[in-house]
DNA sequence: AAGAACAGTGTTATCGTTTACATAAATGGC
DNA sequence: GCCATTTATGTAAACGATAACACTGTTCTT
């Protein structure tokens, strides 16, 4: 791998002025940057990162925590931060943690390792002590790290609300809210809060949470048996991978009206008939990022919740 | 952040001493390792992975280019390279190139400046001139890449037979084969001619191919326009994604018998009612990384193609 | 025409590790 | 009790980039 001194001694050059043409900095003139440009094409040459970074300043890489990719709400959510980390010529260094504070912890210190310039977190161990005096600028992501570290979600409470009333005008006898996991914790919490506030009286309303440290098999045996024990007219789901396994649970014919949460684009185009709650990803990640630039330059933002609004997606079958 | 330096002062030691701590490396009294370790405790000291790279030798880290993360295949395949390599202590750089040979570029680039230690690549643009002399260790997924580099896969032949076998149990009378996009491209050449070969006349077989450029209306608008056109028995996808958009245009009860190829955990977790491939992901990780590790460590793999054998999945409704 | 500003380039310290080499005390064989 | 290991630690040179500083011409000002 050809270095600076490589390009330097062939385009008789110093160093200084190669990195100069490199980074588009200080006095040149053509004839010398046409002389570095072809020395460093000749050699296919390529800045090593490391060193880069060592000198100092800003490694230009992100981390992005997340509990797993296969979650499509999390792929999507990774692949939006990673476009627009991209278009900012940011790297991005994707920290998938299963749901293992262990490996939650590990990451951690590699990113601290690897300087990166700043974190986004959306994990499911919240209260990490790593995050309580975070030594890199932070934002989380839909969930609730520390008092100090800033946090952009949806307006969950909102989109348990239109589910809820969407629910309601079915007029149904009697529905189950089902939580994927803890029902306690953001964002599902306010998602059920949203949907109970709807679902008035004389509506009864069933409530169950899934234990998320238990297998598939597990959970999905627990949903048959609930769904199996009683008439529901509807299911209200916390999120769409909940809601999704609930449909395969009825035979097409006798399916109660089966709702989810969060809405991605993998969800809309391969369910289009399950009514669920859009989450803006887009603008999410572009606030996220946001908020994370403002840190990093000092523009230490005044810690705060951001809540951005969501959309109903009525399900249709054969749109 | 606190550097060797640091450690070592607040030790009362050189950096040397900190850095055989660190490693674990030549002799140590016992009392002074527990001095460093108390010193590196106090201090939270971590490692300037930038300076450890600059320093030569490896960087421990794997790229690993893919299309894109939403499809649950490569989701999962990623998160099965990641967890094998984070066993191994190897830090894992994903590459969405999102069909782009531009981004493509930029990320082998980027790969390069890092100082990759080995890429294991899975795209869409295979004849990359990049590829073409590899100065980092490589090895393709499921792609041929070059003639120089090993590939990985599935055996993708046997496969489409498997499923063509299943399909003419039926006894259909006319059936169409889907390809997810270019049908000419490995791997899917191998799934077709499989496919093919197990439906022997009198079966009728009709062949479409998507385009792969054009976004997904357009593509669900050929679908359900080429099944509409034609009365058939059963459609053969290759691919499970193609798989459920067409069982999405069908109204329950009049759908064929569908297939797909793949068969992520996410799919028969999600859509246990698709018959589809199984490709043994696990196994096909852990030998791409075998032969990566050899070619790091100088032992020049013997250019070959390792295709692995798959088995089918038989979709049954509410298993 | 003298001094200031500008244009172009080179020298060198620096970042935080690792490691080859140097040093020195403790241990062991005989 | 002397030389050869073994054990334990320190010194300093890399690694490849950046950037502060120095230096030399050239081009404006007035």
């Amino acid at each position: 791998m050809a270095t600076i001194t490589d390009v330097a001694k062939k385009a008789g050059v110093s160093v200084a002025t190669v990195s100069r043409v490199i980074n588009n900095r200080g006095y040149l003139s053509a004839n010398t940057k046409a002389k570095v440009q072809a020395a460093m094409d000749a050699l296919h040459y390529q800045p090593n990162i490391a060193a880069r970074n060592l000198h100092g300043k800003a490694t230009h890489t992100v981390g992005v925590v997340l509990p797993d990719i296969i979650n499509p709400f999390y792929a999507e959510l990774f692949q939006t931060v990673e476009q627009q980390l991209f278009a900012l010529h940011y790297q991005t260094m994707l920290c998938t943690t299963n749901g293992e504070p262990e490996k939650e912890k590990m990451y951690l210190r590699l990113m601290a390792a690897n300087q990166v310039d700043g974190i986004i977190s959306s994990t499911h161990n919240p209260d990490l002590a790593d995050y309580q005096n975070p030594t890199v600028p932070t934002v989380a992501f839909d969930r609730v790290l520390s008092p100090t570290i800033p946090m952009v979600g949806s307006d969950n409470q909102a989109g348990g609300e239109l589910i809820g009333q969407y629910v309601a005008q079915h007029q149904p006898r009697r529905c189950l809210i089902l939580a994927g996991s803890q029902e306690d914790l953001a964002p599902l919490s306010p998602r059920i809060a949203g949907m109970r506030a709807a679902l008035t009286a004389p509506i009864q309303v069933d409530q169950v949470a899934l234990p998320f440290d238990q297998p598939a098999p597990v959970r999905n045996q627990l949903i048959r048996h609930q769904l199996a024990a009683h008439d529901y007219n509807a299911v209200l789901c916390t999120d769409d991978l909940t809601a999704i396994t609930v449909c395969e649970s009825y035979s097409d014919g006798q399916r109660p009206l089966v709702t989810g949460f969060d809405g991605s684009k993998f969800i809309r185009q391969y369910y289009p008939s399950l009514t669920t709650v859009i989450q803006p990803l887009d603008d999410l990640c572009r606030l996220a990022i946001q908020l994370l630039r403002n840190s990093m330059t000092g523009n230490a933002a005044d810690v705060t919740t951001y809540q951005l609004p969501v959309t109903l997606h009525i399900g249709q079958k054969n749109e």
